[in-house]
DNA sequence: TGACAGTACGACATAAATGTCGTATCATGC
DNA sequence: GCATGATACGACATTTATGTCGTACTGTCA
């Protein structure tokens, strides 16, 4: 395994079959600059790196990281598309699969493409990993409720006060948390419920709640 | 679409929800060379690329160029899936008009461009009459609060219990309704408020809540 | 053996990137 | 209004990367 970028970039000359001048000439650069960055001794910048990327025919990904395709990366479809008739909006709209029930205080697992019963379609969601859930469960009653829909965007970063969905210990919950050190709060709005610290190592995940629809 | 890597970045870290600062901590560099980078003022190099991808969520070789895969897939949870596009929908879209209050006089006048600050859409509302409003106030809290967005269908017959925006001589609130002969009982969900008793004659419309949307 | 291509690396000047400090702008909330 | 957070950007010193020499080592092949 090679584990360095100077490693994995002499390994993609190699399997070209170039020699080093003839890279650098490619990357335009020259081959002393070439030989410090095979060495490790200095850092190619990011223009650098598609041009090598480029000329080696990898991925520049794996170029820096080593992991990931090497060669080649299936594009993804977008999900996102415009309104027909929906003249005046700037926001992209999203068509989210409403999955299964985000079980909140009790213990059930159900991610599945499977459950994905309905769509929703919200505005002004970015994150293409998002989805919706129907809540189930009033430990965040009455702010959220048994029925309710929320959205759940992967992608975004979960800071102290936000909402999120939570797996812990292979069960998933929907808590307010809090973040200190290497806990975490689970923090239920009902009163009727109490408070759960859990371990960070015990989190499998906790994804933000960015959005609630609640039917009436 | 975006064409440098500085934009790309820049799209990144928002989609992230992260501010300047906070990436520019991860990625261990100061703000000001964030703000470099995301200018097209500098490039960053091959550590700094890796680092700004993983704490953006994104493929390094997306960040780059702008082609192939944009999200990591390794780190995409085994129970999350592909969203699928609007195809099985079965519910018809309404892209509705979001106003911040409700007018005097009538309610065509709801759908007129002027009064709306932006535009939603929603499944399922049948009403041609529906719009969405801004709540303002937390006479409703904890269940709806105050900047949350309702979904009014004026033409749907209010009932006991149902939650109605109320226009009582001239002001208008949100509340739980309950008919009583001539009167009707405006009910606040939150114990603060007191309840109200007013007299059919007095209110000049009641308009039923049908969904709630709230940002979190 | 000698010529040669490919690689390696030290030394130095130049170019580019980065950190640090200060200040300005803008939107938002109180 | 005032404070605050986020963004923006100029100026300067410092660090790092790069280009341009030069020289040396190691194979291969005639």
């Amino acid at each position: 395994m090679k584990n360095t970028i100077g490693e994995r970039l002499r390994e993609a000359r190699e399997n070209k079959e170039m020699d080093q001048s003839t890279l650098a000439e490619k990357a335009g650069i020259v081959t002393r600059t070439l030989q410090r960055w095979e060495k490790g001794e200095q850092v190619p910048d990011g223009v650098a790196i598609t041009r090598l990327a480029k000329a080696t025919g990898v991925q520049a990904s794996w170029l820096l990281t080593g992991e990931g395709d090497r060669y080649v990366s299936p594009s993804r479809p977008e999900n996102m598309y415009m309104i027909p008739g929906a003249s005046r909006r700037k926001t992209k709209l999203v068509d989210l699969p409403l999955i299964s029930a985000v079980p909140a205080g009790k213990v059930a697992t159900l991610f599945h493409p499977d459950y994905a019963d309905d769509y929703v379609t919200v505005d002004d969601i970015k994150d293409p990993q998002a989805f919706a859930l129907r809540v189930k469960g009033n430990s965040m009653a009455t702010r959220i409720e048994d029925g309710d829909v929320v959205i759940v965007s992967p992608q975004q970063e979960a800071r102290s006060g936000d909402v999120c969905v939570i797996r812990v210990t292979g069960e998933d919950t929907l808590k307010k948390v809090k973040f200190e050190g290497n806990y975490i709060h689970l923090i239920p709005f009902n009163p009727e419920f109490d408070p759960v610290v859990v371990k960070r190592r015990e989190v499998n995940f906790v994804w933000k709640v960015v959005k609630l629809i609640k039917e009436l």
